[in-house]
Order: structure tokens, then sequence, then C-alpha cells
DNA sequence: TTTTAATATTGAAATAATTACAAATTTGTT
DNA sequence: AACAAATTTGTAATTATTTCAATATTAAAA
């Protein structure tokens, strides 16, 4: 992951690239497994000793919001979060918890500032729940 | 809500209705407002001063894993649960936090036992995010 | 440069949601 | 009624997340 990539998506969606910023950014833009605030946490300690839970919570959240991230509730036990920036759904397997990648046609496209009955609509996420692949196989 | 109909619904998706699942499935069938784990529990400890949260949070779990009611991880901060069984998708108001239905045709129909890329999906959910109608009108 | 102000990060403590589990209760069966 | 199975309860533990004040860093002004 090159740092110029990491610093012009940050910069496209007005967040200041800072240290922990960055590496945050970096780590979900070549992580693509839709990492959790822990994995994120366990992840970039090693590089930045001084690194906080805390931080991650905040950075992820706040790239959440400015658009530069998703955050995916799919799993009702914790959240995680997609760098990925093309619209796609997510597949859940229950049995071992991982989210996958969906690319569907089925994801609904969302005009910018879209209005359904009068919301206000910024965000769609499509999710898919049941068993993956995997874990059919290994029955 | 009639006795019957709540015993019915129970019934039917292979549920022994017990005095707390029928009082909690009637508190789902007669709130559509997708309550959450305490709404549930408040709205019946009047009539059940007995009740135990743990029942509240057993019993729904086990309603969505029996297919008769879904649980829904729209919000990143509480689980809520919705006993409507028609498809249609949820809308969060990220200002007052309230989830709205929305009948869009834009919820995949999902043939049972569907297949995508091995995975074997048993349930879609369509979420929207942003600023209700109501919210917005507030400003 | 220093000084100052603004912004970002940290870590510990608090909160809130959820789960585990053993005891108590209820229900169904001989 | 006596027993076994299923259900419910309440407390305690766990886990995820947030709050917040102190610290550190960066940017701007002097």
């Amino acid at each position: 992951m090159r740092k110029t990539e990491i610093i012009e998506r940050l910069t496209a969606y007005g967040i200041k690239p800072s240290l922990q910023r960055m590496a945050i950014m970096g780590y979900l833009m070549s992580h693509r497994i839709h990492p959790t605030i822990e994995d994120v946490y366990n992840g970039l300690c090693k590089d930045i000793p001084t690194l906080s839970r805390t931080t991650v919570y905040n950075t992820l959240r706040m790239f959440a919001e400015q658009g530069a991230a998703t955050m995916i509730t799919i799993d009702d036990h914790r959240i995680c979060y997609d760098g990925e920036t093309q619209p796609h759904a997510h597949f859940f397997c229950r049995q071992c918890g991982k989210v996958y990648d969906l690319y569907t046609e089925h994801v609904p496209l969302l005009p910018p500032q879209s209005e359904t009955e009068g919301h206000l609509i910024s965000e769609v996420q499509l999710y898919y729940k049941g068993v993956c692949a995997k874990c059919r196989g290994a029955n």
C-alpha cells in the first residue's frame, strides 16, 4: 500500500493525515477482511506501540462519518469496518463469523441526497446472512 | 392483538407458546416500532412483574433463529427486533435513532436455500441511513 | 526560532449491552 | 402425587464502547 495513495484517500474525504490516521487507513486498505476495532488495534500496535484503542475507535468512526470507510453492523456482536469504496453487499457467516464481500447487482444505487417518504438517505447497506462456502464444506 | 393469532404465529415457527413467549410475541406484533430489548422488557414487566431481562434476550434471539422475528442491527448502539414478516427495508435516522419501515421494491427476493458464490443464504436485510422526515422538519 | 493556540492522541475509569450459569419454577407425563 | 423435562429467573461476569481529563503533537503567530 503506497503512502501517497493513503494520503490521497484521506484528503479526498477532508481528513487531515496524521501518523495514526494514515496507519489505520493503510490497514483498512490493505486488509480487505472487514477488520474489527480489535483487529486494527492488534495489527498496528506493533508498529505504533503508543497507539491507543480509543484512537482506533475515534478514527474509524470519523472515517465512516466522512465517508472514507463504511461501518458494518452485520454481526450483532461487534462492529467492523470496510475500506472498499465501490458499492457492494456483505455476506455474514453465522458459523465462523466472517464477513465476505458480495458483488451482486442487487445493491440499490443511491443518487446523492436521495429521498424516500420524506427521509433523506445518505447510505445504503445490503446484508446477506447464512453459512459460507468454507463452513459448508467443513461439515 | 388476538391471543389465537399470537399462538398461531409461534407454533407456525415451531415455538411452544409459554406465557412469556406469547407476551413477547404479542408485544412485537402490536408495537411496530422495532422495539429494543429494553422496550420489550419495560413494556411487559407491568403485566408480568416476574419477567426477567434474560428471558427477553433469550426469547427474542430464539424468535429470530426460528424465523418468527427479525433481528435488526442497523443501529450500532443497540439491537432491535421486528415482528413484521413481509419483506421490507429499514431506514435509520441518525438524528433521533428511530428505525422506520421502508417498503421499497429494492429488497432482493430470496428464494429459500438461495446460493451465491458457494454461500448458503438464509436471510437478506436492506438498510438505509440518513435523517428522517420529522428530524428534517425540526431544523 | 520561541510562544501560543489549536488539534490530536492517550489511558484510565465509567457506562452500557449482552451473556453465562446455577437455582427456582413451571409444565407435561407416568 | 412423583418425576423428568423444559422454561424462567436473577445475579454475576464479560465484552464492547464511551467519556474525559491529561499529555503530546502540529500549525500559526509573533
